[in-house]
DNA sequence: GACACGCTACGACGACTGTAGTAGATTCTC
DNA sequence: GAGAATCTACTACAGTCGTCGTAGCGTGTC
């Protein structure tokens, strides 16, 4: 049966990145970028990523040239924010805190990004 | 050609929870816990679930008695910390920080969650 | 104008996932 | 012991995703 969100497979979400990354691209540009990162695809395979990002909504397609240009159409933060809140429903019963935990135990950070978060949470903790 | 890996759907991991949450069960326990959240799901569904996280080597299954028992044998810590590098390593390119900056900035904490927090951050700063 | 080359459209296929039906074996109940 | 209930094993099917091949249309070049 049908899927509830027909989330995006890794292989479009990379592409999505390089239009992110790159701005509105043709399949060829970012066909070239991924073969530039070692990622060996067919031209045709590209297209099929992008034709299914733009079916999803997600990019849009300029036709108006012979060679169609995509363009991100959602932006970084919708997608990660979006899935960031999908694992803490799936995963953690939708408490984020424990998620934040674990991820803070078990990464490693710098001096700098251990003090930017201290600010946030000070702000948080004032505002609240 | 086949996917790297074979990543545990949603359905198998609502079951792998049950597993965690319960502790080993039939499949007709977990069926019934499944039922009780308003997941209609036929028997032999759950019982497909629990034969595939088996053969992922998720679950571990008691064959001793007639009514099979299975038992998650991949703690619930490992299943997350693994989506969640994962995650790192798809969406922020393999950095944690900006990750927990964005959810913290998006979802609400209650001040013992950020109380909590706090201290982690004190401690892995005097650590270092 | 003819031909090569690039681009898109469409179809295909195998692996994975959610979902379930059917068949056959085991167990329970009278 | 016979019939009912329960369980597993096997099969199936549709939808998604990664991956292309082929066909046909536009464009550029001699």
């Amino acid at each position: 049966m049908a899927r509830k969100h027909p989330e995006l497979g890794s292989g479009e979400l990379d592409v999505l990145k390089i239009l992110w990354d790159r701005g509105p691209s043709t399949v060829r540009e970012v066909m070239e970028i991924l073969h530039s990162r070692g990622r060996r695809v067919a031209y045709t395979t590209v297209l099929t990523f992008l034709v299914r990002l733009d079916q999803k909504g997600v990019v849009v397609c300029d036709k108006s040239e012979h060679a169609h240009i995509y363009r991100a159409k959602v932006s970084r933060q919708q997608i990660t924010l979006g899935r960031l809140r999908a694992m803490v429903r799936d995963l953690y019963d939708g408490a984020a805190a424990p998620m934040v935990l674990q991820l803070m135990s078990s990464e490693k950070f710098t001096p700098d990004e251990l003090a930017q978060l201290q600010k946030l949470i000070e702000e948080l903790d004032s505002d609240k």
